[in-house]
DNA sequence: TTAGCCGTTCGTCTAGAAGGAACGTTTATT
DNA sequence: AATAAACGTTCCTTCTAGACGAACGGCTAA
């Protein structure tokens, strides 16, 4: 009947269908019983019964039969976010990033082969984007991205490359693989990855790696406008301070 | 036949005790598989199976048998946040109160009866609490949670405080219902609520509501160590400046 | 008024969740 | 070094409870 993927072995097929339910409620932004059992081709009563399980648990809120995102999950997230090192050891710079340039700054990590903001920091006149705590985006699309990826070893970058491919996000985004190895060679060479409108049309990114030995914890950046970053400030002036801040968290890294 | 007991009617049971096992794993900081089973007092493979569902799908990671709550909630959790009436107009301004007093300043939301942070900002020199965005304090305990309180109407209130009661949390809470409701009187008189160490120690807090119509939205709020916080500033300046911030944000609501 | 769509409830059936025992590792003890 | 204890993990069997389809009640629109 069920032509599942072959991956599910030993696991809880309830508890998949309940957290699918929720990532598909995320995406529609809610969603309700009918739209959900057509989407999942299953019976409308299945999906009343995870939704009443999840709506009672607080990771859903019920509003007159649309269901959306709960604040439970945001007890776990925060939960996490605060016991990630990395977040303990960066958020003050990165907070005094934003202040300092006026900008947009964030701290990401890789979960997956995708990247995870944990943290960003807005001044006042920085740009609204899509992007807040907890949003996936590709490695190879962001300035913060390709410095992980520059600093993972190499199986496990062709691991994630080959998984998730290079799909072209905007005009500018690399989708060459030869390309991207020279620029992860650059990457390294500078300790600064570049992105200008690799992901997000108009928007301007340098980023640091944060290292502890030779493992990757994570990135940091800075991103605002493009009329607002000029090529001087792009190139030299920001550069400079993101990689200092970057060294800073490493020292804080070491002696925490 | 069926074994239908209590409140759990016409719910998925397995999707209940995964959750329960998240809920656990963050009470305990990270656990295995059999302390776990100790704990909800069924099989080992039980739990194995659940568990390695939840780390699938990035609920869980796995650090050689430690199981501790991944980073995938916090895309639910950021998702629900900045759906969030509330946090898209009051954020810009409770970074303001941060950074004016120097102390950390809130946002928080009622749900299920409890208070919930969902956003906080935090001046460098602020104190560092237990309190991250996602955690849940009661809301009698708290100048936030009173405010939230004291705007509800009195059939929620009754129901809010007959089912968590008014447990002691420090020396001052508040745990009489005649001293509270006389607070809570205070409270919507003056458009501002204190806490001075209610919830915890030697930390002062004071929160204004944020109502829209006969509405409660949630409330704000700035906190900071009593030795910081002197009476003046306590019962005066504060005040006058979170009363300012609400009013600001109500009329932000009004316009979204 | 009626037709259609929605979320919700109910009782049946069998898929699959739960349990127990055994396995392979790792860690502590003698 | 040998042994024991404890852990996470796997396998297989049993019977619980998850999935289903039909029916219900409430809502909106024609």
């Amino acid at each position: 009947m069920n032509r599942n993927e072959g991956a599910s072995n030993g696991q809880v097929k309830a508890t998949r269908l309940s957290l699918a339910i929720l990532d598909e409620i995320r995406r529609r932004d809610g969603a309700g019983v009918t739209e959900l059992a057509t989407h999942f081709d299953c019976s409308k009563s299945t999906i009343h019964s995870h939704l009443r399980t999840l709506s009672d648990e607080g990771y859903l809120v019920n509003g007159g039969g649309h269901y959306s995102i709960g604040l439970k999950p945001l007890q776990l997230g925060g939960h996490a976010r605060v016991k990630h090192q990395l977040y303990q050891v960066a958020k003050d710079e990165v907070d005094e990033l934003a202040e300092e340039t006026g900008e947009s700054s964030k701290i990401i990590v890789e979960e997956d082969g995708r990247g995870v903001y944990l943290y960003q920091a807005r001044a006042k006149q920085a740009v609204t984007t899509d992007s807040h705590v907890g949003t996936h985006v590709y490695l190879h699309s962001t300035a913060v991205g390709k410095c992980i990826l520059a600093h993972l070893d190499e199986s496990r970058r062709n691991e994630i490359l080959d998984e998730h491919g290079l799909p072209q996000v905007t005009a500018n985004t690399v989708t060459d693989r030869a390309t991207l190895d020279s620029r992860l060679d650059r990457i390294r060479d500078r300790g600064v990855a570049f992105d200008d409108g690799e992901r997000i049309e108009g928007l301007r990114c340098v980023a640091a790696p944060i290292t502890a030995g030779d493992e990757v914890l994570g990135a940091i950046s800075v991103s605002g406008p493009k009329k607002r970053i000029d090529d001087e400030t792009f190139r030299t002036t920001l550069p400079e301070l993101v990689r200092d801040t970057a060294r800073i968290i490493e020292i804080n890294v070491t002696y925490s």
